[in-house]
DNA sequence: CTGAAAGCGCTTACAG
DNA sequence: CTGAAAGCGCTTACAG
């Protein structure tokens, strides 16, 4: 099985290769080749089963038509979903993309973003962490196309497209505080990211607005706690708050164990107690109907981070700010089936 | 920010762009070239940021050190975590990855498969559908190291890794007859698929064996019902079967649904009826202590999917059965906390 | 010990 | 309307 390339081809009919390739490039009838010609290449590369290097093109033309995406961990579902809809849009766009895991690792995630720009892709999809920040900056005043999802370095001119953490906390705040719930307690992670800041700080003006204590409502784990540990954690802090209303979780992960916790407790705890999530998934509606959540849209996010990848691949000048865009996130209210 | 290439860097030293190649490769020693112009080689290039163009390298050493992973959709924690682990993987040799998400639609994965080849990927690792038969063949043919994971095509001498499903199965039942039970559901999806097709006989031969009636006791849902249909289903299957000991679930999905059902019964089910999942994950941990859990090995299976594509970069000979691995499932009986 | 040359497969001005 | 030539950035025999 002889690899068949347009030199090939072109000896094949008689022609020379820049006339195959500009006929298999669709450019016949701009170049004006003789439709005779243009067939018998048509025919003669399908015959031969012609296929072309993508290698070569790239290293010609300078696109490589690959997409980087790095996120901090792909088999999370979160991420793993966003994966999912930027590989639908950009194949529909004819590009592919080469996706890293960072595990929250600075220096991992700082090589990966290298090997990338090593590999020539022609933009970078991420979800940055604090490490990353000087090789993003270095990137974007190569004028190389690059969105941030999920996270961004406030203040710097780079685009980014995110849910509106702190609006969406204040709606849910808003949401329990409408259902009579006073005394709510705040459950978080450790790590400084500025979407984790932002949604802690929603919740404490939430509290701060309707002079409401927040004194012993805050828990903070550590980020990557186990399960187990999470559960125990959780189950001691709830245990401490008799009186208590409800509990927010500022994330997925926290609520899923939470969850746990709180159904072991389910004897001591007042029967509305309400529980709200930055996500859904199936978990939620199938273990826990009637809870609220907020939900990050994350179909929304990736085809949006794809459209300012490509309004960077326009040569149209933009402001950075239209490449700098903030969701709603929604919130949902489960019922009971 | 212009970009440096290695002739940059020659004409700066004042040496051939081969010699710096060569220093570059870290061949310095073994093509003996002096130390000191090694090192001044050395000192330009970190100097000026040079950066290697993979792109260049692909095209003149005709390995792209990319490799292909096609599954059936990233967004699904299964493949997901297989992507994770052969990312890590393929990074500690060097290697990239493409992904694809095939939606189990013939011909989209075909057009994967083949964009995959356009890019000049040096090995492919995918989960097969039948209509992705005929391309996998090809690429076979072809020499292309492949492993197919998950499923696979029977009887035909291509690479794959997969859990042994038969044996599982089997061991479950065994499990679940040992415990006392007898009267035993099954509950699967309709799709044709080679390993779910095992699972069912394994089932099947497992009663068979004991000569225990099958009657009624076989549920077989659509591949892509809707969680909430799966329950109602799954509960009217449950719900007509008043005997019933255990309920054995082919798919990690189907349990998950089949769950709901179950606790929405609770009340009319002997307390030790068990379930099987062919997977594990948080839930069941969670919301299920005291399953029994039928484990695909995913480390396993990615970390043997990349060993065996990696033999075949080797240049040694091999059997072709030396390629084709069935994994055994773990039995992991989850205590109650 | 080091450099000049060819070539990977393609595309794109350029010349006729 | 079509072909010859240059070149993308690199590596690898080959020659000295």
């Amino acid at each position: 099985m002889k690899i068949v390339t347009i030199k090939d081809i072109a000896r094949e009919v008689g022609a020379a290769p820049s006339t195959v390739s500009t006929v298999l490039n669709g450019k016949a009838r701009e170049m004006r080749i003789s439709v005779t010609m243009a067939e018998r290449i048509e025919k003669a590369a399908a015959e031969m089963g012609y296929r072309p290097n993508h290698v070569a093109v790239s290293l010609r033309t300078g696109k490589s038509k690959v997409l980087g995406l790095i996120v901090e961990d792909i088999s999370n579902v979160f991420f793993a979903s966003l994966a999912k809809i930027i590989e639908e849009e950009a194949d529909s766009i004819g590009y592919k993309v080469l996706y890293c895991s960072t595990e929250n690792n600075e220096e991992k995630a700082r090589d990966r973003i290298r090997m990338l720009a090593h590999h020539q892709v022609d933009g970078f999809l991420l979800t940055p962490t604090e490490g990353m920040k000087q090789d993003v900056q270095k990137i974007v005043a190569q004028q190389k196309p690059l969105v941030l999802m999920d996270r961004y370095y406030p203040g710097l001119p780079i685009p980014y497209v995110l849910v509106d953490n702190y609006r969406g906390v204040s709606e849910g705040m808003e949401h329990l505080f409408n259902k009579g719930y006073r005394k709510i307690a705040f459950v978080t992670n450790d790590l400084n990211q500025v979407q984790m800041v932002q949604r802690k700080k929603a919740y404490e003006d939430a509290m701060d607005s309707r002079k409401l204590s927040k004194d012993g409502l805050l828990l903070e784990m550590a980020f990557d706690i186990k399960p187990e540990k999470a559960v125990t954690e959780t189950r001691e802090f709830i245990g401490k708050l008799p009186e208590l209303d409800a509990v927010f979780f500022a994330t997925n992960y926290l609520g899923v164990y939470g969850l746990e916790a709180i159904k072991a407790l389910e004897l001591r705890i007042p029967a509305d107690l309400a529980v709200i999530c930055f996500d859904d998934n199936d978990i939620f509606r199938l273990y826990t109907p009637g809870i609220t959540i907020i939900k990050q849209p994350m179909e929304n996010i990736a085809r949006t981070a794809m459209e300012l990848l490509m309004r960077q691949f326009d040569s149209a000048p933009y402001a950075i700010t239209d490449l700098q865009v903030k969701l709603p996130a929604t919130l949902i209210e489960r019922q009971s089936t």
